[in-house]
DNA sequence: TTCTCTGTTATT
DNA sequence: AATAACAGAGA
């Protein structure tokens, strides 16, 4: 029982990033762009739709043709929907009646000019979603909301996000509730009070966490995609997961003191693993970087990014993710094994006081 | 600098 | 109450 939790945790955790990954693949992209354009305002962004990058991919790589990282001319988003037209064509049926219903793709015509009626009532309902997908914070940090970064996610009552595995049903609501869920975005001590949905960490009090440590918020405030996206492409990115994902879940080792992010971006195998993720919130900015304390919290735990100051820490961190509990309770009547061997001994003190005492004495 | 032990907090 | 997980102190 002890055991199955715990592996069971950490299937659920590797299952949900998997799908994570290959979604936020797509997801990065429109991020990725959206950082460039800046400018755009609210209407114009409602205008482009992620979902237009996730049901058309092939519009994406055509914008990043047009619009090379290094001289992001924030184009109006106009001047790259050439095929409006077809478009104006649907929203003429919309206005016909089926506006009601034809939002199940979630690929409403949003990018043509429909009458203020129609136009009004699209708005509204990207405000509704942004309201899901956004904190205030952030919508504080990053003037846009539709350029937010994951953002982190409206928890979910349902921590079963087992609906999210239908393709259909991602798709579905891609645009919201494809941001909103940005994956580890989460916290992991907020993942871990959601249940199996957030299996990794539970304690609030971790100073350490992704969202917390200085490359990750600070970064995002820094990031340079907002003044250099040419670094981004160089693959700045403090990110230790991509580098040790193929070795297991816990190739984690000591960020050398000049650690310098230099991620020579998407390994073919990272990339299919989507570890954009870990990319997007670990980038760390020149100053950031030169800001970050060196000596502390060094060691990043792989899975869930998590910071330690020892590896010794990491080490038993480890455990929780791998269900590893090597400290076994020394009495035969037990079984019992714990991952924290401090934990085995109170263990035994408490529940084995009187055996060991007969043992020792 | 790291490890072990102890204490603490959160969760079940 | 038992356990998981972590941080701090001391070795």
């Amino acid at each position: 029982m002890v055991h199955g939790s715990g592996r069971e945790r950490e299937a659920h955790e590797h299952h949900r990033r998997l799908q994570f990954q290959q979604q936020q693949q797509q997801q990065h992209h429109a991020h990725f762009y959206s950082q460039q354009t800046q400018p755009r305002t609210y209407g114009v962004a409602a205008s482009v739709p992620p979902q237009a990058c996730s049901t058309h991919p092939p519009a994406v790589e055509y914008q990043y043709q047009h619009n090379p990282p290094q001289s992001p001319p924030s184009p109006p988003v106009e001047e790259q929907k050439p095929s409006l037209p077809s478009i104006s064509s649907l929203l003429t049926i919309a206005a016909d009646g089926e506006r009601t219903t034809s939002e199940p793709g979630g690929q409403s015509p949003k990018s043509q000019q429909p009458s203020p009626e129609i136009r009004q009532e699209q708005q509204h309902r990207d405000q509704q979603h942004q309201k899901h997908q956004q904190h205030p914070q952030q919508a504080a940090i990053v003037s846009h909301p539709r350029m937010t970064l994951p953002p982190t996610p409206p928890m979910h009552p349902d921590p079963v996000v087992d609906g999210n595995q239908s393709p259909s049903a991602s798709s579905s609501h891609s645009a919201p509730y494809f941001l909103g869920q940005s994956l580890n975005n989460m916290e992991p001590h907020q993942q871990r009070q959601n249940g199996p949905a957030a299996p990794l960490l539970k304690r609030q009090s971790v100073p350490s966490q992704p969202s917390m440590s200085p490359y990750n918020a600070s970064s995002y405030a820094q990031s340079p995609y907002a003044s250099s996206p040419g670094a981004a492409s160089t693959g700045s990115f403090y990110s230790p997961e991509p580098h040790y994902g193929s070795v297991g879940m816990y190739g984690q080792r000591p960020l050398p003191s000049s650690y310098q992010p230099q991620m020579p971006l998407p390994v073919p195998t990272n990339s299919a693993n989507g570890s954009n993720v870990w990319q997007h919130h670990h980038y760390i900015s020149a100053t950031s970087q030169s800001a970050f304390p060196q000596s502390q919290d060094r060691y990043i735990c792989s899975t869930c990014n998590k910071a330690f100051s020892r590896p010794s820490s990491l080490r038993i961190h480890s455990h929780s993710h791998t269900g590893e509990k090597p400290y076994k309770c020394p009495q035969p009547s037990c079984g019992k094994a714990f991952s924290v061997r401090s934990n085995m001994k109170r263990h035994e003190r408490g529940c084995h006081a009187s055996a060991s005492a007969t043992m020792t004495t």
